[in-house]
DNA sequence: TGTTGTGAATCTCTTCACAGCT
DNA sequence: AGCTGTGAAGAGATTCACAACA
């Protein structure tokens, strides 16, 4: 098992781990790679690969265990303690956001939002507290938070990036159409909705 | 000068001309690669193999034409006649995304939005027509969308992807936490906020 | 002198192919 | 017989390093 393990892997774990949760309700017992990679939409031999990055390993004639395999995927990707995240800047993204992680993983919940608007302020939005952005910094230290969710506008990104960093944040996700830059290690991860766009216009077009 | 350029070229590409056209603005005439990939965050070779590969050419002591280069990319990424695109499921996500992208590219323009709700069909949300869902394939045609952004429930995904396939769409980025499956050669985008999310986790746990 | 353009080297990720196991 | 685990090969992307040039 080498001690880094990729991003590409990450994100391909956390996708199988949600495909085998799935599978588990269902009463699915085991499962073969072949299986798993064609939910997953990649090849038998990379879901090997991962899962044998994990140090997780299955049975050659049934397959892999699917409440192991969860469990082992659990056991090392998840702080075993839990990670608080917050989110910053309460419009339609961030309120999309608010909704669909409320209570979906346990070990992982958005415990504070903060937005500049005082009409927002102290109010319970999608089963969330929200703060004033003067707030942050105390908040951030209070609850332990490790993650940000960066959903304010384009201008405000780098600093509140700033401001999250400073209080102890090493993991950033910035929606904003702007590249962050992190000073000390801090894991950010851009997700950038028009570029997303532009690529799926050219490829629509190049697919003929 | 490649005849397939990667999906990361593009991404890129889509990136540094976001970027020139602010330079522009702020009237910066001439940008050399090594200033260009610290905003985008990369490296100056980055910058320069990427420029190679769509045939644009710089001055080796100026640097690039920054108007030249934002031409250069255009007539290497867009589609000279426009391309529409669809948007279905009018939740907080789709909203967001309707709000972010209206009039943002002239040539790559949110036309239509779909959903179940009787009450937003017919109306017109931040701009653009909702029509219901009756009618996806009926304007998808006429309007001849080409490429389709999911931001519908996950099992509601693939049955909306299956359609606008059927109704010609070539293009379609999902924000739907499914992996989703098309029939033809139909590019598809994931976009999946929970995996970002879950990796952010891990990663934010491991840079210490 | 300082920058671009680019072949070659390097690095990273994925797939192959098959030994080993049940 | 059929699947997993994995070394080795292959593909792909990035970076190096330097010739060519203004």
């Amino acid at each position: 098992m080498p001690h880094t393990i990729s991003d590409r892997t990450i994100g391909r774990l956390s996708l199988y781990r949600r495909l085998l949760t799935g599978l588990l309700r269902e009463g699915t017992r085991f499962i073969h790679s072949q299986e798993l990679a064609s939910l997953a939409g990649v090849t038998a031999a990379q879901v090997r690969r991962d899962i044998m990055n994990i140090g997780y390993s299955g049975n050659p004639n049934r397959g892999y265990d699917t409440a192991e395999l969860v469990r082992s995927i659990g056991d090392f990707m998840d702080d075993p303690a839990g990670q608080q995240v917050a989110l910053i800047g309460v419009g339609n993204l961030g309120r999309a956001m608010l909704a669909y992680f409320q209570g979906r993983r346990p070990r992982l919940s958005i415990v504070a939002a903060f937005d500049n608007d005082p009409a927002k302020c102290g109010r319970v939005i999608q089963g969330c507290r929200c703060y004033s952005m003067g707030e942050l910094e105390d908040v951030v230290r209070r609850e332990r938070i490790t993650v940000g969710v960066i959903t304010v506008p384009a201008n405000e990104a780098q600093r509140v990036a700033n401001r999250l960093v400073a209080a102890g944040v090493t993991g950033i996700i910035n929606y904003a159409p702007v590249p962050l830059w992190a000073p000390v290690p801090v894991h950010v991860e851009d997700i950038d909705m028009t570029t997303s766009l532009e690529k799926a216009a050219y490829f629509a077009r190049t697919m003929h």
